[in-house]
DNA sequence: AGATTATTGTAATGTACATTACAAACCTGA
DNA sequence: TCAGGTTTGTAATGTACATTACAATAATCT
């Protein structure tokens, strides 16, 4: 009750944004820097997307885990760029099938590749132990976030 | 290299993605509902500053991690919200000293209270070694990505 | 069938950053 | 002393989200 206040930079919150706001920063000048202009957001979009082509934005949102609106715009956004197309489904007009472009699927190799450079300087003086045990931590941490904001509900 | 693309959920970065949106989003609630309207980097903000008092901008956003230019926005709206107040240094008139509020450091200890709530719920099914194990691997990485940052320099 | 309800995607708005560019003020060195 | 560089804070702009509100369409329930 007195001491929490001291350790500030070790809080789970602020790393979790620390660590957020850096991993972007860098993975977006990579990219960039890579000649491939998008940001992590949108690489998870066709990356997810490679792998469930044609499913609709509403569906690609829950896989994403944000919501319509945000997911809409990205999608606008990637769609300019050339590497997703929206398609009308033809039984319901509400609907829009989602697909990666040929040019998205070309660059996500690369991307990962970019990605992965990244991610092992990141790493680099971990254990794959310690590596192991984060990533489960932080998945069980997701799960228990996402209990709570379903559950909390009106 | 063929598999990496197999566990796009369990990718490092987007478990830290998610986990900030995720946290940023509930303790916004909580905190709101509290009667507490700020966000993690105001309540960021006055908490790194009540314990140093009077420093200068570009000393907390150093603090922070974070750019000048971000932090004045912040600053701008802490002082709009009475929470924080901007003294010009008398010696070196580009200087500005930032100060809490006493209403800042009143609110401050039920701010903690209300993330402590939420970083318990947050942890709940992961036992004490983990939580240290996790803490201890963020810092690391976070010290990775700072290296990485600074180092690459123009 | 017709009225209500639910769902999809979009629009508008707000917050937290980053990046770049800049004016004002300070410091330094010829 | 004064010309040139440096530092501080701010302004402008862009991205990634969230939230709320809404129009269009579909599904459901009398």
């Amino acid at each position: 009750m007195t001491e929490q206040h001291a350790d500030i930079e070790h809080h789970l919150f602020f790393l979790l944004s620390d660590n957020y706001r850096l991993t972007s920063t860098l993975l977006d000048r990579r990219l960039h820097a890579a000649g491939m202009p998008l940001s992590r957001s949108q690489w998870r979009v066709i990356a997810q997307l490679s792998r469930k082509e044609g499913i609709f934005q509403s569906e690609l949102a829950e896989w994403l885990g944000i919501e319509r609106a945000p997911l809409g715009t990205l999608v606008d956004k990637l769609e300019a760029a050339n590497l997703v197309e929206r398609r009308p489904d033809p039984k319901d007009r509400r609907l829009k099938r989602v697909y990666t472009t040929a040019r998205a699927r070309e660059m996500l190799p690369m991307i990962y590749d970019q990605a992965a450079q990244l991610r092992s300087q990141a790493l680099s003086g971990l254990s794959d132990a310690q590596v192991e045990g984060l990533v489960e931590s932080l998945g069980l941490i997701k799960h228990n976030l996402q209990q709570i904001r379903n559950g909390d509900g009106p």
